[in-house]
DNA sequence: TTGAAAGCGCTAACAT
DNA sequence: ATGTTAGCGCTTTCAA
């Protein structure tokens, strides 16, 4: 009858050390891995610790180091947004990753917007019961998030900026990426090359919009603002500044997300002309599950899952340098916008549909 | 420079005590809704703590009282599960919802199917960091909610059998409410009525199923296994089944969720019948976010989100009775199968396509 | 009604 | 290399 076994009153660590003969503070540095233990006591108490199934109170020892060994997401979309997003469940596979790596445990908070107890609460829990916290963009973070700073949390803040606010910052080389996917359609040769993005709320939206402006700037295009249209992001806001845009006859459009991109394609295929004969497009996301286009997207693919995995580790390190981590992004070719020179003209003898 | 600025040491319950001229205890006290305070001493307490920005240390509370404030849902499928299925977001409203209420905190534990930690991380999170979880079906869970519960912490499952494990579980009335949905198909008058459903390793396929019997069996109609056709849960395993199912030539097919159904219309449509008129279709799920189809599928509406709600109620209360709690569900009558005797024939005037 | 004191289970000096 | 001791910040008897 003995062995792990349902025992409802939790072992401690005193009890452990009696039945290895040693003391808590042995048990103690067992558990933690501490180098000056005789192997053989070790071994003695890893036994007790494995035949009772005992684990140490994560209240006493968050009470006592100030770690609980908990990294929060703290997702302040509601619910909604979150599920229909396909950014999150990337989002959250790196950040398991990350989690899995440094040996801490992950969850979730998910906060309702309109949930005005969100400031207290949050801040209530993170009070030595979360190490660090992952930050998604959102409307009210900004007083969450300064809030949690002052109390001592390590925050990392995702697809939102870092400003002045000492904050650890992790995301993807937006700028970067979409002037290359710019400059890939201003190689691909067709005049002018047209914006969709969003309004300017969304850091990432003016980030592609800026290298966007940078792209056609180095080629000697100057920027031409009625070839910049904004909109929502979403398919439906794409529609629309694609519908606006068609007006200044663009060759090719950057599209600033990949839902963008789905309405373009749809306000394009309404205005009666084709992809890629007609007009080019390129898009940004690339995201596993994001949406899926015939001709298919050419599109600059950001590493979500990395940013998770990178925003755990920054929590986990104990550096505190502030720089943000932009990580790069990859040019994926699809038909939508061909390599210049290889494959830029369909090949007739290619034929149709397989 | 004094009030609720950026102080990085916490105060504690002491120092409360010294700025209001009272002892710790008397500060816990205020803190805990006690009544044995005076007023005039209650608010000058109060007005301390606002004014300091104080919060009680959660790692501390913890210990000494075994409970956290947090309930934990634990979802055990992987990620794309998570975020494709659209019975979660339901699920996880109701449980925001019930934490509102009942002033916990609410977090997510996404672990990961293959995660080997999985049970020993999350026995170790919950000795004392969380009082309550909240478990949803998967293939590893039983382990580990035997460990959970174990430990003490009150657990209810959802989705899956409580057995005589002594958890406590809340879900749908998944039998009643399918038998009412075949009963609806019987009195529809078309006939035999088929059964598409899922390979029995789903609870709430075999309670569909169940009550998909007992309908038959209610109305004299004995139960024929060749009108039962079982694949996998989504439209690909609906559409098989439905196909396999046609060859029977069923009159009315009712089809254990509505993922499924979108395969039943689907094969129904590539068999050249049409829905109602050949065959009548009633689904199961109703979820918000579920498929859209036209016509407009009768269904049985589960009430996820009460039963998250539901959930966080019981783990909140300390009632230890150890009945499931089943919630009703309701018909939504739609066009797949009209009202018997009201609309069961579309009305040749009402025209086509708006 | 309030304060003093004990102790939750653990870690980390400080001894030895 | 190991044991002893002193807290971490809180709740909760027990006295007053």
């Amino acid at each position: 009858m003995q062995g792990s076994g349902n025992q409802r009153r939790s072992l401690t660590l005193e009890e452990i050390g009696q039945r290895a003969g040693v003391s808590r503070s042995t048990v103690s540095r067992v558990l933690n891995d501490h180098p000056d233990v005789r192997a053989e006591v070790r071994s003695r108490v890893n036994a007790v610790i494995a035949e009772t199934g005992y684990r140490p109170n994560p209240a006493a020892r968050a009470l006592v180091s100030n770690r609980s060994g908990l990294i929060g997401l703290v997702i302040l979309t509601d619910v909604d947004e979150l599920f229909g997003d396909p950014y999150f469940p990337e989002l959250v596979s790196g950040i398991q990753e990350g989690c899995a790596e440094h040996d801490l445990i992950f969850t979730i908070f998910p906060i309702r917007g309109d949930d005005g107890r969100s400031d207290t609460l949050v801040s209530q829990i993170t009070r030595g019961m979360v190490d660090g916290v992952i930050i998604t963009a959102g409307p009210h973070s900004d007083e969450l998030i300064v809030a949690l700073r002052d109390r001592g949390v390590r925050v990392v803040v995702v697809g939102q900026p870092a400003d002045e606010r000492g904050l650890l910052r992790v995301d993807v080389e937006n700028r970067v990426g979409s002037r290359g996917a710019v400059r890939h359609l201003i190689d691909h040769g067709a005049q002018p090359v047209g914006f969709v993005g969003t309004t300017p709320e969304y850091l990432y939206g003016v980030e592609r919009l800026a290298g966007y402006r940078e792209a056609l700037v180095e080629a000697g295009l100057g920027p031409d603002d009625r070839l910049v249209c904004l909109d929502l992001p979403g398919a439906a806001g794409g529609y629309r500044a694609t519908t606006r845009l068609l007006e200044e006859q663009p060759g090719a459009i950057f599209v600033a997300t990949d839902p963008m991109a789905v309405g373009a394609y749809r306000a394009i295929a309404d205005a009666g002309l084709r992809v890629p004969d007609d007009i080019a497009v390129v898009g940004f996301d690339g995201l596993p599950r994001g949406p899926q286009l015939d001709p298919a997207l050419t599109t600059v693919v950001q590493p979500v899952a990395a940013v998770g995995r990178t925003a755990v580790g920054l929590l986990a390190g104990d550096q505190d340098g502030v720089e943000p981590i932009l990580l790069p992004t990859e040019l994926r070719v699809g038909a939508s916008c061909p390599r210049a020179g290889i494959d830029s003209h369909a090949d007739p003898a290619a034929g149709g549909r397989p």
